[in-house]
DNA sequence: CCAGTAGGTTACTCGAAGTAAGTTACCTCC
DNA sequence: GGAGGTAACTTACTTCGAGTAACCTACTGG
């Protein structure tokens, strides 16, 4: 019995092979940790030589942020979707938080990119990440703006940061609490702070 | 005019020497980055020679570890005495994120190093960071539990992760916004999280 | 003044990021 | 169905920095 099935298949169109490349070195730098992922590794896995990696994402922090990108625009996708029936804050809030943890818990290998890994050191990989969060709370100030146009813009800004602070560090916390899913982690967030906001939102 | 003052003094003390150590490569890993700061320069800016830093942290994971662990000794030691003479939960509470924003503004450097840089990809400092915040966390899921013996562990746990989240993520906003000065700041975090703090205290 | 040691150095190895220059499979148009 | 153009790919380097082995020197007390 001789391989059937992959006579070492190679050549593949550009964007397939992109997209193979992220899904590799995502699982990869979700393993090892991005300083230990080496170029070589993930360009073997895929199956192909290393300059490829090099003429695809022009480095390594490059495939790093090709990855962070990736799932950025995944999560946006998601929660706009989630919110999109909604018509009060509170229900706004309230499914995109459960959209947020559903997300994590569905793209672990992604996630972890974004909470150690990926915090890596490389300056640009940092700011991208920041951009994901920079993308959360720009959406729920908006959403708060929108509800409340005499909202102090700074006070606004900072309940979002807020709020996505509690979530991330819930979102991790939840990884010790296998018992705690989603929609429990969803409630908690709601518990502490819907009080505050909507106290805000009012006055 | 000959240098007077420095005729390149050597050979000092171990335990100065490494504190020398420390605080020259919390400022090189904040400036460069974890990954782009080399042990050649920090040795150079020390004025010694590479090995040394070996012979004192190990390596250059334990040279981070070493600076993160002293932050996080003296983040401690600072919370802990502003909390000393409060007597409610809303005080403690009120008067450690104060603590906490005020060490930050203090120690730019160092919270670099948390907040970024750190997190680095290496395993072991990811840990080491990760538990300054269950040091927080602890410490504020106790004062949640002194207060109401009879409160679900797993939701004053949750609580308190809220917390930390929301401070760390407020306090990295307030870089950008450098009118909101720790006053102010812990003012928003108690606005939002508070009320859904103390309704659990007390039902 | 000399022996022991804490504090220090020079000069390497080794591994991984990044690159220059060349090679092969595939498609197309005659 | 073969020339030839090009997209996809490789081999064989260079470079740079982490980590180390082996050796050195200033200061101490007796």
């Amino acid at each position: 019995m001789t391989t059937t099935e992959e006579p070492r298949r190679k050549r593949m169109p550009k964007a397939q092979r992109k997209a193979q490349m992220l899904d590799i070195a995502e699982q990869v730098f979700a393993e090892r940790g991005y300083l230990a992922a080496s170029m070589d590794e993930i360009a073997e896995r895929v199956g192909v030589s290393k300059p490829m990696l090099y003429e695809y994402f022009g480095s390594k922090e490059g495939l790093l942020i090709g990855c962070i990108h990736r799932a950025r625009t995944e999560l946006l996708d998601r929660t706009q979707q989630a919110i999109a029936g909604a018509s009060s804050p509170e229900e706004i809030l309230r499914l995109g938080l459960l959209a947020f943890f559903e997300f994590i818990g569905e793209h672990k290998q992604a996630w972890a990119l974004l909470r150690q890994e990926a915090a890596v050191t490389v300056p640009s990989a940092v700011e991208e990440i920041e951009g994901i969060r920079r993308q959360q709370t720009d959406l729920i100030a908006a959403v708060i703006g929108s509800f409340d146009t005499d909202i102090d813009v700074v006070e606004a800004e900072a309940f979002a940061e807020i709020v996505v602070g509690s979530t991330e560090r819930l979102a991790l916390w939840c990884e010790r609490r296998p018992e705690v899913g989603p929609a429990l982690a969803t409630t908690y967030v709601m518990e502490v702070v819907w009080r505050g906001v909507a106290n805000r939102l009012k006055g």
